[in-house]
RNA sequence: GCCUCGUUAGCUCAAUUGGUCAGAGCAUCUGACUCUUAAUCAGAGGGUUCUUGGUUCGAGUCCAAGACGAGGCACCA
């Protein structure tokens, strides 16, 4: 966390923190901001009653009981002093409340809390209650104060829990004077749990009548505005929690992701795939041709990078006979970020013994289907300007063919793929042909492709992992699944010759740098080669642009919980 | 790394040609209200206009540099 990276900009930092009057505490912030452990605890005592939560029965309860008292302080409560209105002052308001809190016996700061029916239930059993009754079941409902509502003394909160929202309301005639206190120390954001008779308010509102109140974790920060939510997008991913609670769907985006993934593995396993884990760090970056970050081991002294793929490592599991298996897992790649790119993104790699890319084009339609039916997505939709309708099969093009029809080029021929990519501004002196002709397809064909549609054969001095078709050794057994003109999906049928993956991994194709290059000679894994990798299909999805793609996401940031940021200068 | 745009109260947003323009709503505080729904009503407080320089009698506004972000480009076979 950056320094002050929990205070939104105008926020004063440390500095203009240490400026207030003494307060007669310390500041729990910094402390927990250096990192060293113990906070001055006036409102913490250091063995919580709540460590033996089990509670009376909601029956017979002692009104002391349902109002929660847990400890005495052992300090009073510090006096606060801020000019009104500023952030600070926003502070202080809170932390009166607060010591108030403590002050009547109440831990701010709650603890465990058994038998909480989640709201979207206690909902579906309040339905069953009659208008006009008042013999509504009793729940016990826990969450967030969203909204507060106040009309004499009576309190409506809206109270939102990870299944929904309801509705509860504290009267002071009802609870009586001494349990209005804390209903008084209430603010936006605050966690409480609430006891209480279901029933429906006079305007046919389903709402807990509460009779007891237990407070769970005051919350010392503003809530952003009530009604417009936080709409910077900067703010809104350093402070994925606030994101989380008040941005449109945003977290249902995020339980799509986990469902995503979920169903991914699920198809895997059903098809009788082994789920493993490779090694994130690694002497050689392999299976990918990017930047990777570099690092270093201490106790070893050895210069380290993390992986950029997950292939290599995949392949030597095919040789060790684990015949079906997949990774899903993070890789780094050190490179710029865009809308669809983030340093570290999640990618699913599959491999198969005794299959081929046809094998894998198969497996892709499932676990697409599966995936999208695991997050809700239609089978046909708009994204990005492109209409997508995911009913397998899906198409199947050749990269000659979308090649010739785009351009007009003869893809065969490199002297006339050479001049139509002059005319797109592409360098062509010195390349190499393919080279070139990947650049052609990337600046015309890509972002034609609706899709979803399966690109395969491709020219071969780019597939240096990719077994030749038969009889065709410029051809590579190769396809891309293309969505809306985005590369989801890239799959081969295995190179398992290891002395011609030993000759591929020396040629440094003409026009590249080093540094992006394939040409990275992994003896190891030639050797593993050497003992025999099975036939096999292999297949890599981009999971964060497939939760894109599902989602209808605009961005690779709206699917990334915490994506990367630079510091945020000030606070 | 390059280009364009943006940054005003805790949050969401105003501020005409550079001229009493630093304002509103939410939030906060005080008061009223026992059926509210972004509750309402009355009042109060709240600002390093991202930072640093410059131009000017005068800068939120114009100029330069920097910070951070968004989009595009490059990178990402």
């Amino acid at each position: 966390m950056p320094s002050g990276g929990g205070c939104p900009r105008g926020c004063p930092g440390p500095e203009g923190r240490s400026e207030r009057p003494a307060t007669g505490r310390g500041h729990p912030k910094r402390q927990n901001q250096d990192g060293t452990g113990s906070r001055p605890s006036p409102n913490r005592p250091g063995n919580r009653q709540s460590r033996s939560p089990r509670r009376e029965p909601l029956g017979a309860p002692a009104t002391a009981d349902l109002w929660n008292p847990r400890f005495m302080p052992d300090t009073p409560p510090p006096v606060h002093d801020a000019p009104k209105g500023t952030g600070a002052a926003l502070e202080k308001a809170r932390r009166d409340k607060l010591d108030k809190l403590a002050a009547l016996g109440i831990d701010p700061w709650g603890g465990r809390l058994d038998d909480v029916t989640p709201i979207a239930a206690a909902r579906s059993q309040g339905e069953a209650v009659a208008k006009d009754s008042d013999a509504g079941p009793t729940v016990r409902v826990a969450g967030r104060i969203m909204l507060q509502r106040s009309a004499g003394s009576l309190v409506f909160l809206d109270l939102h829990d990870r299944t929904g929202r309801i509705q509860i309301m504290l009267g002071k005639k009802q609870v009586g004077p001494e349990a209005w206190k804390i209903v008084d120390c209430l603010d936006l954001g605050d966690l409480v749990g609430i006891d209480g008779r279901l029933g429906w308010s006079k305007t046919g509102e389903l709402t807990v009548f509460a009779a007891g109140l237990t407070f769970l974790a005051k919350s010392l920060e503003t809530p952003p505005d009530k009604y417009h939510g936080l709409v910077d997008s900067d703010l809104r991913q350093r402070m994925r929690y606030l994101d989380l609670i008040h941005g449109e769907g945003v977290r249902d985006r995020f339980v799509a992701r986990s469902r995503i993934v979920e169903a991914v593995r699920r198809t895997l396993a059903d098809r009788g795939y082994l789920e493993v884990e490779g090694p994130t760090l690694q002497e050689t970056a392999g299976g990918a041709a990017a930047r990777p970050f570099k690092t270093h081991h201490n106790a070893l002294d050895m210069p380290l990078v993390l992986r950029i793929a997950l292939e290599l490592h995949l392949k030597r599991l095919l040789v060790g006979g684990l015949e079906r298996v997949f990774e899903l897992g993070r890789v780094y790649r050190n490179e710029g970020v865009s809308p669809r790119h983030n340093p570290e993104f999640t990618m699913l790699e599959a491999y198969e013994a005794y299959g081929d890319y046809g094998t894998m084009m198969d497996l892709t339609e499932a676990i697409l289907v599966a995936a999208a039916r695991a997050a809700g997505t239609p089978e046909r939709f708009e994204w990005m300007g492109h209409t997508v309708n995911l009913a397998p099969p899906f198409r199947r093009a050749k990269y000659d063919d979308l090649l010739r029809e785009t351009t007009g080029c003869d893809p065969t021929d490199p002297a006339s793929v050479a001049a139509v990519a002059a005319g797109h501004g592409i360098e062509t002196a010195g390349r190499h042909p393919d080279v070139v002709k990947s650049d052609l397809f990337e600046a015309t064909v890509e972002k034609t492709l609706s899709g979803p549609v399966f690109v395969i054969d491709y020219p071969a001095a780019v597939c240096p992992l990719t077994k030749r078709k038969a009889g065709q050794p410029h051809v590579a057994e190769r396809f891309e699944l293309y969505v809306a003109g985005m590369e989801l999906a890239n799959a081969y049928t295995e190179l398992n010759d290891p002395d011609l993956q030993e000759e591929l991994f020396r040629t440094q194709l003409a026009g590249l740098p080093a540094d992006e290059s394939m040409a990275r000679m992994d003896t190891d894994f030639i050797k593993a080669l050497r003992h025999g990798m099975p036939p096999a299909g292999g297949l890599g999805i981009g999971i964060d642009r497939l939760v894109m793609f599902l989602t209808a996401a605009p961005s690779i940031r709206d699917v990334i919980l915490f994506p990367i940021h630079r510091p945020r200068a000030g606070g």
